[in-house]
DNA sequence: AGGATAGCCTGCGGGC
DNA sequence: TGCCCGCAGGCTATCC
Protein backbone atom coordinates (compact mmCIF):
# COMPACT_ATOMS: atom_id res chain seq x y z
CA UNK A 1 0.00 0.00 0.00
CA UNK A 2 2.68 2.45 -0.67
CA UNK A 3 1.04 6.02 -0.27
CA UNK A 4 2.61 9.35 -0.11
CA UNK A 5 5.34 8.62 2.55
CA UNK A 6 6.20 5.30 0.43
CA UNK A 7 6.55 6.21 -2.53
CA UNK A 8 8.79 9.70 -1.68
CA UNK A 9 11.01 7.20 -0.15
CA UNK A 10 11.75 5.21 -3.05
CA UNK A 11 12.00 8.29 -5.14
CA UNK A 12 14.88 9.34 -2.38
CA UNK A 13 16.70 5.70 -2.40
CA UNK A 14 16.56 5.50 -6.08
CA UNK A 15 18.00 8.84 -7.32
CA UNK A 16 21.68 8.11 -6.37
CA UNK A 17 21.23 4.83 -8.45
CA UNK A 18 19.57 5.84 -11.53
CA UNK A 19 20.20 10.21 -11.75
CA UNK A 20 22.90 10.60 -14.68
CA UNK A 21 22.62 7.03 -16.27
CA UNK A 22 21.06 5.23 -18.64
CA UNK A 23 19.32 1.84 -19.35
CA UNK A 24 21.37 -0.32 -21.47
CA UNK A 25 18.29 -1.63 -22.15
CA UNK A 26 14.65 -2.76 -20.57
CA UNK A 27 12.51 -5.90 -20.72
CA UNK A 28 9.27 -6.06 -20.26
CA UNK A 29 7.84 -9.66 -19.28
CA UNK A 30 3.97 -8.65 -19.04
CA UNK A 31 2.51 -6.00 -21.89
CA UNK A 32 -0.28 -5.73 -19.45
CA UNK A 33 1.55 -3.73 -17.43
CA UNK A 34 1.58 -0.81 -19.62
CA UNK A 35 -1.11 1.18 -18.88
CA UNK A 36 -3.50 3.92 -21.08
CA UNK A 37 -4.60 3.53 -24.71
CA UNK A 38 -1.50 3.18 -27.22
CA UNK A 39 1.34 3.28 -24.61
CA UNK A 40 4.64 3.12 -27.07
CA UNK A 41 6.82 0.91 -26.54
CA UNK A 42 9.18 2.72 -24.84
CA UNK A 43 10.72 1.99 -21.54
CA UNK A 44 13.89 4.35 -21.95
CA UNK A 45 16.21 2.65 -22.70
CA UNK A 46 19.51 4.54 -23.98
CA UNK A 47 17.89 7.51 -22.34
CA UNK A 48 19.71 9.36 -19.36
CA UNK A 49 17.61 9.85 -16.84
CA UNK A 50 17.93 13.35 -15.31
CA UNK A 51 14.68 13.53 -12.83
CA UNK A 52 12.85 11.74 -10.66
CA UNK A 53 9.76 13.33 -9.95
CA UNK A 54 7.04 12.36 -7.64
CA UNK A 55 3.14 13.80 -7.33
CA UNK A 56 0.91 12.23 -5.35
CA UNK A 57 1.19 8.37 -5.09
CA UNK A 58 2.99 8.58 -8.27
CA UNK A 59 6.68 8.28 -9.63
CA UNK A 60 8.36 9.45 -12.71
CA UNK A 61 11.55 9.23 -14.67
CA UNK A 62 12.24 11.43 -16.87
CA UNK A 63 14.79 11.70 -19.48
CA UNK A 64 15.99 15.12 -21.01
CA UNK A 65 17.08 13.95 -24.38
CA UNK A 66 14.86 12.29 -25.88
CA UNK A 67 11.92 14.36 -23.63
CA UNK A 68 10.20 11.50 -22.09
CA UNK A 69 8.90 10.31 -18.98
CA UNK A 70 8.08 6.98 -17.86
CA UNK A 71 4.89 7.15 -15.08
CA UNK A 72 4.98 4.28 -12.23
CA UNK A 73 1.73 3.78 -10.51
CA UNK A 74 2.50 0.99 -7.30
CA UNK A 75 -0.76 0.22 -6.67
CA UNK A 76 -1.25 -2.11 -4.00
CA UNK A 77 1.42 -3.98 -4.20
CA UNK A 78 3.87 -2.87 -6.83
CA UNK A 79 7.89 -2.21 -5.61
CA UNK A 80 11.00 -0.69 -7.20
CA UNK A 81 13.92 -2.03 -6.37
CA UNK A 82 17.31 -1.70 -7.47
CA UNK A 83 19.80 -4.81 -7.26
CA UNK A 84 23.49 -4.46 -7.97
CA UNK A 85 24.46 -6.47 -10.82
CA UNK A 86 26.71 -8.78 -9.14
CA UNK A 87 24.43 -10.02 -6.70
CA UNK A 88 21.72 -10.37 -9.70
CA UNK A 89 24.44 -12.48 -11.53
CA UNK A 90 24.36 -15.15 -8.28
CA UNK A 91 20.41 -15.10 -8.10
CA UNK A 92 19.33 -17.85 -10.34
CA UNK A 93 15.50 -17.76 -10.80
CA UNK A 94 14.39 -14.00 -11.94
CA UNK A 95 11.76 -12.91 -8.45
CA UNK A 96 8.06 -14.03 -8.67
CA UNK A 97 5.93 -11.28 -10.34
CA UNK A 98 8.71 -9.49 -12.03
CA UNK A 99 7.13 -7.81 -14.74
CA UNK A 100 9.51 -5.08 -15.92
CA UNK A 101 13.12 -4.48 -15.80
CA UNK A 102 15.81 -1.64 -16.73
CA UNK A 103 19.30 -3.05 -17.26
CA UNK A 104 21.84 -0.46 -16.18
CA UNK A 105 26.09 -1.05 -16.72
CA UNK A 106 25.93 -1.12 -12.43
CA UNK A 107 22.59 -2.75 -11.40
CA UNK A 108 19.21 -2.92 -12.59
CA UNK A 109 16.12 -1.52 -11.89
CA UNK A 110 13.06 -4.08 -11.19
CA UNK A 111 9.47 -3.24 -11.19
CA UNK A 112 7.61 -6.49 -9.16
CA UNK A 113 4.03 -6.13 -8.31
CA UNK A 114 2.44 -9.19 -7.28
CA UNK A 115 -1.44 -8.06 -7.46
CA UNK A 116 -0.84 -5.92 -10.54
CA UNK A 117 -2.97 -2.97 -9.62
CA UNK A 118 0.43 -1.32 -10.51
CA UNK A 119 1.69 -0.05 -14.02
CA UNK A 120 3.67 1.90 -16.12
CA UNK A 121 2.71 4.75 -18.32
CA UNK A 122 5.30 6.11 -20.99
CA UNK A 123 4.65 9.48 -22.65
CA UNK A 124 6.01 12.68 -23.74
CA UNK A 125 7.94 14.64 -20.96
CA UNK A 126 5.88 17.79 -22.49
CA UNK A 127 2.95 16.06 -21.23
CA UNK A 128 3.75 15.02 -17.90
CA UNK A 129 2.22 18.00 -16.48
CA UNK A 130 -0.98 18.38 -18.03
CA UNK A 131 -1.12 14.72 -16.73
CA UNK A 132 -0.91 15.72 -13.24
CA UNK A 133 -2.98 18.31 -13.27
CA UNK A 134 -5.75 16.02 -13.70
CA UNK A 135 -4.94 15.44 -9.93
CA UNK A 136 -5.28 17.49 -7.23
CA UNK A 137 -2.03 19.16 -5.41
CA UNK A 138 0.33 17.32 -4.13
CA UNK A 139 -0.75 16.40 -0.46
CA UNK A 140 2.43 17.65 1.26
CA UNK A 141 1.54 21.36 0.19
CA UNK A 142 -2.11 20.76 0.45
CA UNK A 143 -4.48 23.80 1.83
CA UNK A 144 -7.59 24.16 3.83
CA UNK A 145 -8.39 26.56 1.26
CA UNK A 146 -8.05 24.07 -1.35
CA UNK A 147 -9.79 21.62 0.16
CA UNK A 148 -12.78 23.52 1.14
CA UNK A 149 -12.98 25.15 -2.08
CA UNK A 150 -12.86 21.78 -4.46
CA UNK A 151 -14.73 19.11 -1.71
CA UNK A 152 -16.58 21.50 0.56
CA UNK A 153 -19.77 21.72 -1.34
CA UNK A 154 -19.90 17.82 -1.62
CA UNK A 155 -21.83 15.56 0.50
CA UNK A 156 -19.47 12.92 1.05
CA UNK A 157 -17.90 11.89 4.16
CA UNK A 158 -14.98 13.83 4.22
CA UNK A 159 -12.81 11.02 4.28
CA UNK A 160 -13.44 9.70 0.74
CA UNK A 161 -12.69 13.41 -0.12
CA UNK A 162 -9.08 12.45 1.47
CA UNK A 163 -8.75 9.28 -0.38
CA UNK A 164 -10.07 10.98 -4.07
CA UNK A 165 -6.76 11.91 -6.15
CA UNK A 166 -8.40 14.29 -7.97
CA UNK A 167 -9.17 16.64 -4.76
CA UNK A 168 -5.26 16.24 -3.54
CA UNK A 169 -2.96 13.82 -4.57
CA UNK A 170 -0.97 11.06 -2.17
CA UNK A 171 -3.26 10.04 0.75
CA UNK A 172 -4.40 6.31 1.09
CA UNK A 173 -6.41 4.79 3.86
CA UNK A 174 -3.54 4.69 6.04
CA UNK A 175 -2.74 8.40 6.78
CA UNK A 176 -6.10 9.09 5.97
CA UNK A 177 -7.15 7.65 8.98
CA UNK A 178 -4.22 9.01 10.96
CA UNK A 179 -4.55 12.63 9.64
CA UNK A 180 -8.57 12.60 10.78
CA UNK A 181 -7.29 11.45 13.93
CA UNK A 182 -5.15 13.55 14.19
CA UNK A 183 -7.68 16.56 13.39
CA UNK A 184 -10.24 15.24 15.58
CA UNK A 185 -13.04 14.90 13.01
CA UNK A 186 -15.31 12.22 12.30
CA UNK A 187 -14.40 10.66 9.02
CA UNK A 188 -18.05 10.21 8.23
CA UNK A 189 -18.93 13.39 9.14
CA UNK A 190 -20.36 15.36 5.82
CA UNK A 191 -17.72 17.30 3.73
CA UNK A 192 -20.74 20.43 3.48
CA UNK A 193 -20.51 20.56 7.28
CA UNK A 194 -17.00 20.92 7.60
CA UNK A 195 -16.65 24.79 8.97
CA UNK A 196 -13.54 26.57 7.63
CA UNK A 197 -11.31 25.84 10.65
CA UNK A 198 -12.13 22.63 10.32
CA UNK A 199 -10.44 22.37 6.79
CA UNK A 200 -7.73 24.16 8.18
CA UNK A 201 -7.51 21.79 10.88
CA UNK A 202 -7.29 18.91 8.35
CA UNK A 203 -5.18 20.37 6.00
CA UNK A 204 -2.47 20.87 8.80
CA UNK A 205 -2.94 17.65 10.18
CA UNK A 206 -2.57 16.17 6.43
CA UNK A 207 0.64 18.02 5.94
CA UNK A 208 2.01 17.08 9.10
CA UNK A 209 1.07 13.28 9.29
CA UNK A 210 2.74 12.83 6.19
CA UNK A 211 6.12 14.86 7.09
CA UNK A 212 6.69 13.00 9.97
CA UNK A 213 5.83 9.34 7.58
CA UNK A 214 8.72 10.64 5.07
CA UNK A 215 11.11 11.47 7.65
CA UNK A 216 10.77 8.03 9.04
CA UNK A 217 10.75 6.06 5.58
CA UNK A 218 6.75 5.70 5.66
CA UNK A 219 5.23 2.61 6.66
CA UNK A 220 5.89 -1.02 6.20
CA UNK A 221 2.88 -3.03 6.47
CA UNK A 222 3.65 -6.32 5.19
CA UNK A 223 6.33 -6.51 2.43
CA UNK A 224 6.40 -2.23 1.37
CA UNK A 225 10.55 -1.49 1.44
CA UNK A 226 12.35 1.46 -0.47
CA UNK A 227 14.41 0.59 -3.43
CA UNK A 228 17.49 -0.48 -0.92
CA UNK A 229 15.31 -3.02 0.48
CA UNK A 230 14.73 -0.46 3.65
CA UNK A 231 11.88 -0.86 5.48
CA UNK A 232 9.72 2.08 7.02
CA UNK A 233 10.06 2.94 10.60
CA UNK A 234 6.58 5.34 10.50
CA UNK A 235 4.36 1.93 11.15
CA UNK A 236 5.24 1.49 14.77
CA UNK A 237 4.10 5.24 14.99
CA UNK A 238 0.42 4.56 13.64
CA UNK A 239 -2.10 5.75 16.78
CA UNK A 240 -5.74 4.43 15.44
CA UNK A 241 -4.85 2.29 11.51
CA UNK A 242 -5.33 -0.89 11.89
CA UNK A 243 -5.43 -0.62 15.91
CA UNK A 244 -9.82 -1.57 16.33
CA UNK A 245 -10.07 -2.50 19.88
CA UNK A 246 -7.29 -1.14 21.14
CA UNK A 247 -7.08 1.77 23.18
CA UNK A 248 -6.95 5.23 22.01
CA UNK A 249 -3.64 7.00 22.72
CA UNK A 250 -5.49 9.99 23.23
CA UNK A 251 -8.31 9.55 25.48
CA UNK A 252 -7.91 5.77 26.34
CA UNK A 253 -11.94 5.05 24.51
CA UNK A 254 -11.87 1.60 22.44
CA UNK A 255 -10.84 2.37 18.72
CA UNK A 256 -13.93 0.81 16.80
CA UNK A 257 -13.95 -0.03 12.99
CA UNK A 258 -16.15 0.84 10.52
CA UNK A 259 -16.70 0.38 6.89
CA UNK A 260 -16.44 3.67 4.40
CA UNK A 261 -16.53 3.81 0.93
CA UNK A 262 -15.45 0.40 1.12
CA UNK A 263 -12.26 0.73 3.33
CA UNK A 264 -11.50 -0.36 6.40
CA UNK A 265 -12.00 3.07 9.04
CA UNK A 266 -10.47 3.10 12.13
CA UNK A 267 -11.62 6.12 14.73
CA UNK A 268 -11.80 6.81 18.14
CA UNK A 269 -15.88 7.56 19.09
CA UNK A 270 -15.23 9.98 21.86
CA UNK A 271 -12.25 12.09 20.04
CA UNK A 272 -13.95 11.90 16.95
CA UNK A 273 -17.21 12.69 17.18
CA UNK A 274 -18.16 14.97 15.50
C1' DA B 1 -24.26 14.10 -12.62
C1' DG B 2 -22.50 13.01 -8.44
C1' DG B 3 -21.86 9.32 -5.63
C1' DA B 4 -21.97 4.55 -4.42
C1' DT B 5 -20.52 0.09 -5.87
C1' DA B 6 -18.28 -4.02 -8.36
C1' DG B 7 -14.21 -5.95 -10.02
C1' DC B 8 -9.42 -6.58 -10.75
C1' DC B 9 -5.54 -9.59 -8.39
C1' DT B 10 -2.57 -12.55 -4.94
C1' DG B 11 -0.83 -13.63 -0.26
C1' DC B 12 -1.76 -14.45 4.19
C1' DG B 13 -3.98 -15.80 8.44
C1' DG B 14 -7.83 -17.69 11.05
C1' DG B 15 -10.80 -21.37 11.64
C1' DC B 16 -12.18 -25.94 11.16
C1' DT C 1 -1.71 -30.72 8.91
C1' DG C 2 -3.97 -28.78 5.28
C1' DC C 3 -7.51 -26.55 3.00
C1' DC C 4 -10.82 -22.92 2.34
C1' DC C 5 -12.48 -18.61 2.76
C1' DG C 6 -12.38 -13.83 3.87
C1' DC C 7 -9.81 -9.80 3.85
C1' DA C 8 -6.39 -6.26 2.43
C1' DG C 9 -7.21 -1.67 -1.05
C1' DG C 10 -5.68 1.85 -5.45
C1' DC C 11 -7.94 2.62 -9.25
C1' DT C 12 -11.34 2.20 -13.24
C1' DA C 13 -15.73 1.09 -15.11
C1' DT C 14 -20.43 0.84 -14.44
C1' DC C 15 -24.73 1.53 -12.34
C1' DC C 16 -28.27 4.26 -10.02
Amino acid sequence: MPELPEVESIRRSLRPHLLGHAPLRADLFRRDILLGPDSPLDLLAGAVITQLQRHGKQIALIAADPRRALLVHLGMTGRLTWTPTALDVTSDPPPPHLHARWVFPHGHLLFIDPRRFGGLTTLALDDLPQRWAALGPDALTITGDHLRQCAGHSRRAVKACLLDQRVLAGVGNIYADEALFEARINPRRSACRMSHTDWQRLADSVRSVLAVAVAEGGSTLRDYADADGRPGAFTRLHRVYARGGQPCPRCGGILRTLTLAQRTTTRCPRCQRH
